[in-house]
DNA sequence: ATGGTCGATGGTCGA
């Protein structure tokens, strides 16, 4: 099964580059995040055309997580707790015997605004809610934008990040008690590797530098994380015209 | 020298 997740950045502006890749790469399973629609503008007729069947959660101006799946999709859930479900930014749904979510971490803006005790919060509900599928012994995987770049080699100029929200001690410590759990961050898992990033901002010539942050990645629990057989990050797919600023993150099971 | 990139918006805000 092939797995992937990518942070689209408005599904209406990369409807193109969207439909263009699923065709070139055909994943099993997409999660998608920062779609910014509302749920009836949703090209769900686009994707099943596409061999997809699909689950959205969106709002309009931002946020907006969906998940695509050609290998089944049952028990879609749309609402979760109070932080979680403040704003579209996670769903679920059983893809082919696994739990599967598709999570927009939420920003944190800055140490000291509320949206980054948000972030906290949320990360902390969603701890609760992993917790309780892992006892009860469900295979889970949870992918998207969190937002946290895990480690220093995650983020191309560490210093740069100084009083800045995504490197901080108490978000990684959040991803931390997520992997605690029992997730493993699959790319990590066989990539020892620095400067393979996921996101780059569209200024500054960014991308092309290589100046980026790993802060998309699959949480798989242990026993599909050891299915592992390959990881990968489509740089290619940030390439070229109006292209995200996240690249697509992939993760194969054998 | 300035603005620097995008997207949704039609106010600027969010990333």
């Amino acid at each position: 099964m092939l797995f992937a997740t990518w942070n689209v950045n408005s599904l209406n502006a990369r409807i193109e580059r969207v439909t263009e890749w699923l065709e070139d790469v055909q994943p099993d399973v997409c999660c998608l995040q920062e779609t910014k629609m509302a749920d009836a503008a949703f090209p769900a007729l686009r994707f099943k055309e596409l061999g997809y069947d699909s689950v959205h959660v969106g709002e309009g101006r931002w946020n907006g997580v969906a998940i695509l799946s050609r290998v089944g999709l049952e028990d879609a859930q749309f609402e979760f707790g109070t932080e979680l479900s403040t704003d579209a930014r996670i769903v679920g749904a059983t893809c082919d015997g696994v739990k599967t979510y598709s999570v927009y971490v939420p920003n944190g803006r800055a140490l000291d605004d509320d949206h980054y005790q948000f972030k906290l919060r949320w990360l902390a509900e969603l701890k609760e809610l992993l917790a309780k599928d892992l006892e009860a012994g469900v295979e889970v995987i949870v992918a998207g934008d969190w937002n946290v770049a895990r480690e220093d080699r995650d983020v191309w100029d560490v210093e740069a990040f100084e009083n800045s929200t995504h490197v901080t001690d108490a978000e990684r410590n959040a991803i931390q008690e997520l992997v605690d759990l029992g997730l493993v961050d699959v790319f990590r898992q066989e990539h020892d590797v620095e400067k393979l990033y996921s996101y780059y901002d569209y200024q500054a010539g960014r991308f092309h530098k290589r100046e980026g942050m790993r802060i998309d990645y699959l949480l798989a629990s242990e026993k599909l994380a050891e299915k592992s057989e390959l990881n990968l990050v489509d740089r290619n797919a940030r390439k070229g015209t109006k292209p995200s600023d996240h690249a697509p993150v992939l993760t194969y099971f054998g």
